[in-house]
DNA sequence: TGATATACTGTATTTAATTACAGTATTCAA
DNA sequence: TTGAATACTGTAATTAAATACAGTATATCA
């Protein structure tokens, strides 16, 4: 199911006609379409737009007015998180390595800020009810409040722990009490923040 | 803002017209809108839409095709689920008391089914993994397999077990050994199963 | 080095889809 | 009991918007 690349034109009208869906309920015409992408000419647009259906990302009904199909988004739509794979630890500060899927929450549960979800993997949350296979909702910021529960980078793994403070200095505790906390002001490669945990989503069929 | 009420017919086409925007990713034409209606006249269609939009339900631009933006749904979208507060134990057989908000779920984390979204109380399931102030997400199911977690009605309260077979017996059994077991063969009431949870969420940031 | 894709301008034509007009039949509240 | 809203049929006129045609320029690939 792998579509061809889109250039940078053709990504941008598809933008446009996801905005607009988005915002209005409904597609743009070519001469709107043209308006948003500073094209005084409708052929233009149709150009892309057929190299947008040859590419498999729409599907038009010929003649019909504004019956444009979107088969394949390339913006995430409001509300949706993606879930990453894996992180990478380089620049940019958060590479998405490979999304496997996407997760579709309802706004007024998300708030403000950039999200992702990333998949559980064992057991040292246990006790504060975060299981191995869970999805868990993060926020995107790298600082945190004491208490809360945060997605940390350490070295080259990510795992889920909770932000304690002992005295000064800062704790990343596992809620599971065979784990070690591991100090914040830690030597090379020092623990990174990635953000903190918003929600938690767990499948109780696919779970295997 | 609360709108005038729909009338049956009304109510039908914006429910046409939800379900192509839903499915194509836009607006039926009047035709397309009369066929689904089985009206013959266009006049007829038009005759709705004004009502429609004089009622706050949708906007039209006057002129342009196909520009009718929905401003209030009737239809749950496809993925967005209630959250219901209370249960009614009468007829019909769930019926959403109050509704509290909508959960919006990606459909390839739902399949197949009706669903809706339950707040957790208390902690009978906390073995489980299952918190008070979750949100459950049930599959509305009458019967169900020993081993799965479901949601059954005990008179007028509803509640979050697991079922097991003991012998020949099905019980409700909560996580929590505080809890004594119910077997489904009690007297009246008699539990009744609603459905089988099959996800979770939690919200860490408005959990009171 | 010629073929093919991208990325447009500009004008003319066509048609899908809305709008307009003229009616009919019910229902319901003032 | 009449006026206003709902719920349509049927035909004709209009126009928003897609299509068609004829070009230009650049980049890339084989």
């Amino acid at each position: 199911m792998s579509s061809l690349a889109l250039t940078a034109r053709q990504e941008r009208l598809l933008r446009v006609i996801e905005a607009s869906i988005e915002k209005k309920g409904y597609v743009p015409t070519l001469q709107e379409m043209a308006l948003a992408m500073s094209i005084s000419s409708l052929q233009g647009v149709k150009d892309h737009l057929t190299a947008l259906e040859r590419k498999g990302y729409i599907r038009r009904s010929p003649g019909r007015r504004r019956a444009i199909e979107i088969l394949q988004r390339v913006a995430h739509p409001e509300g949706n998180i993606p879930i990453i794979g894996r992180v990478a630890a380089g620049r940019p500060l958060l590479a998405i390595e490979n999304q496997e899927g996407m997760l579709n929450l309802s706004s007024e549960f998300l708030g403000a800020g950039t999200h992702f979800a990333l998949r559980v993997q064992g057991d040292s949350m246990i006790e504060a009810g975060i299981q191995e296979g869970d999805y868990v909702i993060v926020r995107k910021k790298e600082a945190a409040d004491p208490g809360a529960i945060v997605v940390a980078l350490l070295g080259q793994e990510v795992t889920v722990k909770r932000l304690r403070k002992k005295g000064k200095v800062l704790l990343l505790e596992a809620a599971n009490p065979a784990y070690a906390p591991i100090p914040l002001t830690q030597p090379a490669p020092s623990p990174r923040i990635l953000g903190t945990v918003v929600g938690l989503y767990r499948d109780f069929e696919k779970k295997r």
